[in-house]
DNA sequence: GTTCGTCTCGTACAGTGTTCGATTCCACTC
DNA sequence: GAGTGGAATCGAACACTGTACGAGACGAAC
């Protein structure tokens, strides 16, 4: 039974010295269309197009279209940068940290659809994620929770850009100009929430501002209470509550209840 | 031009006289393909065929496979309950809600790939966020806060949870039980970080935990610091920095940068 | 010149979402 | 009961998809 984990980043590249066709120029030909037409125009033959070569040649350089996603997710990775030690609070780094990456998710927004598919393990992701953990130590955090720092705000960023992204996906397709998509939104919202007047109440306020400085504020809002929250912990000190009973809440559900699927 | 916007929600249902197939039947069976095989199982043919009819019937129901989708996602939110007022506070509140909501994640995995392939308007995910906007409003958030607060958290959950499931995924996958999932994963490891001793180190001290538990440690560190950041703002209160300029920070790039694909 | 690995690529297969037109079925009117 | 019309189902077909396989082409080593 247990079959080994396998990805791009276990297997040994193939030898450098292909004339035609590298695993560089395809993840570089693979970025490019999908920046251009989005996640679903990426397909092997289109892929091979763009190369000017079969689109079964690929294969010889990579072993199937997932790890194509993984190694162009690399590369996203690739584009940020932690702001070195010395010249930035901990929570000035954080922050540009957080702007920069969701600019990256921008640039590429089908980058939020392939997390997820498979874990990180590219060499621009491990030597991001251990700037990142010398990033929170030198903040003063400790063990797994410089690892719990870092996880908190890269998974904030990726979870807020998402619905981001589905809503410049909606102004791309129908056209319309983003200072006007909540007008123009708002006879939608006025169908689907007819029940529900506080929360149409609550919309109309959005008319007032356009999408995208309203999701602007709305980053910042939890990216600050986020840097808020990692400071507080680290004003409780060492002296607070040992890890494990760090929070007193009733839970639920056991975190720990696996409902994974077969 | 300006092609209106069109969801599932924006069209009127068929009929619901139907006598062999309804959306209702659709939607659950989809919902079972989903949760027992994952999202590349769920075809239109296989879904049929789980239903006893024939692939395209479906489509007298349904414009297309996206709606499906859409249809399946609200199926989820329908889960979800926001705690009553009165019974507990806005931060007891919270934490359940949070911890319910990684519940129901990890009950159907395939939802996290679902969410931000188009914005969410159904009707049960309406009355949650207006059911959660009435939580903030009484915990003492005005205006866009409120949305703010809710987005924070939501984004946070989905944000988390994602790499949560590709480990759980990984794990299923190789048939390694979580409790040795991080042993078995080391020498991948080692590999992939051979020349940053300091990642390797950090790394071993994982062995001392099961991935579960270390990623419901996680869950709760991070969703900790989010409840305290929100506190925080809180106790500013209505005296603190006017909305816009809440956050003294630099913001390495325009937040109202557009880089939209076309 | 032959042989061997590297690399490219055409063909083929099973499967996908969706369109179209034909067909069935049922409730209704005359 | 016959006829009509819409609701609903479904088979065939189209243009795709990812990928396995095997036939070649190329260059270097012997």
């Amino acid at each position: 039974m247990n079959q080994s984990f396998s990805s791009v980043w276990t297997r040994e590249p193939r030898t450098a010295k292909s004339p035609t066709l590298s695993r560089g120029q395809i993840v570089r030909a693979a970025v490019e269309l999908l920046d251009a037409e989005g996640l679903e125009a990426l397909s092997m033959r289109r892929l091979g197009a763009r190369l000017g070569s079969g689109a079964t040649s690929i294969y010889w350089h990579v072993a199937n279209k997932d790890e194509i996603l993984e190694l162009v997710l690399d590369e996203v990775y690739g584009e940020l940068t932690v702001p070195d030690n010395g010249e930035a609070t901990w929570r000035e780094a954080a922050f540009s940290f957080a702007y920069a990456m969701r600019q990256a998710i921008f640039r590429h927004p089908w980058v939020t659809r392939v997390i997820g598919t498979t874990p990180a393990l590219g060499p621009n992701a491990i030597s991001l994620t251990e700037r990142m953990l010398n990033l929170f130590a030198r903040a003063g955090f400790q063990g797994l929770d410089r690892d719990y720092a870092v996880s908190t705000i890269t998974s904030y960023v990726t979870g807020v850009t998402t619905p981001e992204l589905s809503w410049k996906a909606v102004a791309a397709k129908t056209g319309i100009d983003s200072s006007e998509l909540n007008a123009a939104l708002l006879p939608t919202l006025e169908k689907v929430a007819a029940d529900h007047p506080g929360l149409l109440a609550q919309y109309a306020e959005f008319n007032t501002l356009d999408t995208d400085t309203m999701r602007a504020l709305n980053f910042d809002f939890g990216l600050t209470c986020i840097i808020d929250g990692l400071q507080a912990r680290l004003d409780r000190g060492a002296d607070g509550p040992p890890p494990g009973s760090r929070s007193a809440h009733p839970q639920p559900g056991s975190p720990a209840r696996d409902d994974a699927p077969g």
